[in-house]
DNA sequence: TATTGTTATACTCTATAACTATA
DNA sequence: TATAGTTATAGAGTATAACAATA
């Protein structure tokens, strides 16, 4: 691979590598991960990230509105807008007036949607076993901890540097 | 909702919860730690992930070419390409002919380059260390042992399935 | 006035391929 | 013919703000 000569000689400080570094490697990660199953899904079904996810979180909680898919999905408001205008219109995602706050609405999934996503469930838990293929059962319990610690404390910092925040994909 | 039942073991039916969902996990993660990072030395130097990662390249080995820079760093060629034209323009990287292969060139951080390298290496592993604050020591390295596995399985699936393959930022 | 949700716009990425110059 | 690297182009994705409807 790279058999270049290093002059690091020290006048850095302390050292980065870059390949071990943590935000470097989670993203590298993600990337790879993220491209392999949502290559999957947008063959099947021709559907992105931000439409996989709404699915998911309809599939999983049945009827929300569309602040409530956003709040759990991670999306901000007008990725899930646009996702769910997708949805609809291949008629995977039916809405209903919410009689009591006209401004918002409970989306689900129709029958046609929730064909796709018990189609598409198992093939994405198969993906992530897949991945974690090599892990035994404590350290993919290990996995889950660490991650979730991670993102726990990513928020706390994101927050504490940047007090109005928007939104990732 | 409706807990579906899939084949395999009776007693729990196969239902995916997006909040635990390791590629989604990921992803969010990814994209939380890399805001908070990317933010501060976009602010400091007005730079964006792909220079960050040349220099940290170049910083950590000293010389290379745009090839070995892209297959360390995980990026395509024509993002190394831009990348380096950026830090070239603001006098942060300077190339050096290969009069052995002269389509090639070895590049690598001028003084400038240096300086704000050495600059962004402490807030980089400061950041990094704040992020895995509440982790023991043990909890670290079993965290880069993961890692390393994960990312590993991943690249070995993403080309089983896809033979033809890119990059990604 | 505040909130839910949609739309418009502009901007940034990204992927691909075409191109050059060397080999 | 193949490779290193650059540039052109087009498409996708993103953020922001403006907006409409309702509260």
């Amino acid at each position: 691979m790279n058999g270049r000569a290093m002059e690091g000689d020290g006048r850095s400080a302390a050292k980065l590598e870059l390949e071990t570094f943590l935000p470097y490697r989670l993203n590298v990660l993600a990337s790879i991960v993220s491209q392999g199953l949502s290559g999957i899904y947008a063959k099947r079904y021709g559907i992105g990230v931000p439409e996989w996810r709404v699915m998911a979180t309809l599939g999983q909680f049945g009827a929300m509105t569309a602040k409530d898919i956003g709040g759990h999905s991670h999306m901000h408001k007008t990725k899930v807008s646009r996702a769910v205008a997708i949805l609809e219109k291949r008629q995977m995602v039916q809405r209903r007036a919410n009689r009591q706050d006209l401004r918002e609405a409970f989306l689900s999934l129709t029958d046609a949607g929730r064909a796709v996503y018990d189609d598409l469930v198992p093939v994405a838990l198969t993906f992530a076993a897949d991945l974690t293929e090599g892990l035994s059962r404590s350290e993919r319990a290990e996995l889950e901890a660490l991650l979730a610690k991670l993102m726990k404390r990513g928020l706390t910092l994101l927050s504490e540097h940047a007090a109005g925040l928007g939104d990732e994909g």
